[in-house]
DNA sequence: TAAGTGCGTCGTT
DNA sequence: AACGACGCACTTA
């Protein structure tokens, strides 16, 4: 494995059943969570590498809380998040997503509704889609109109499965 | 019912 | 100016 990183943030595998995850790190917290790529697209492995001190507690939470959310369950703790990244109506969509609870939904347009741009409904798919740290903050947990599955930008396969290991019933 | 079309709406690029 | 992880009304089969 090998380390890497791009001027802002630091780059650490998490290995999980479900394949290799990679979280990036910038110095306020954890900022980005990489689904798995498979084997043909992935790029060069990470080496193991002495992690930085304060980097550490953060990676060990982020560790834990992605093999329990990907186990369906509610993580204990987090990681501290860093979504600085994104723009002031994105960050107030993930706020909102992160006070969906586990085995819950919401609709797109009631996502839209609750940060109070009812009619902006298309604008949090964007908002979603752009979601820096999948599963951990939760957007798969965001349905469209009638229960029915929309869209997911790690893969379609990936949204049901966190859903069903939920126990969440879609309509799709 | 199920599937397809058109349009309003709005943040992002 | 164009494009969506949407939602709704409406048309066809």
């Amino acid at each position: 494995m090998k380390t890497r990183h791009n001027s802002q943030f630091l780059e650490l595998p998490i290995e999980t059943a479900d394949g290799r995850f990679v979280a990036h790190y910038s110095e306020k917290g954890l900022a980005g969570l990489e689904f798995p790529r498979d084997a043909k697209e992935r790029r060069a492995e990470l080496e193991p590498c002495e992690v930085p001190e304060h980097i550490r507690p953060w990676h060990d939470a982020a560790k834990q809380a992605l093999l329990q959310a990907l186990a369906g369950q509610e993580p204990k703790a987090l990681p501290r998040l860093d979504m600085s990244g994104g723009t002031e109506f994105q960050q107030r969509v993930w706020n909102a997503l992160r006070q969906i609870g586990p085995g819950k939904t919401r609709s797109y347009a009631e996502i839209a509704e609750a940060i109070g741009n009812p009619k902006a409904v298309r604008a949090v798919g964007g908002a979603c889609g752009a979601n820096p740290i999948p599963v951990l903050v939760p957007c798969h947990r965001v349905l469209a109109a009638h229960r029915k599955l929309g869209g997911f930008s790690g893969g379609l396969h990936w949204k049901r499965a966190l859903l069903e290991r939920e126990a969440v019933k879609m309509d799709d």
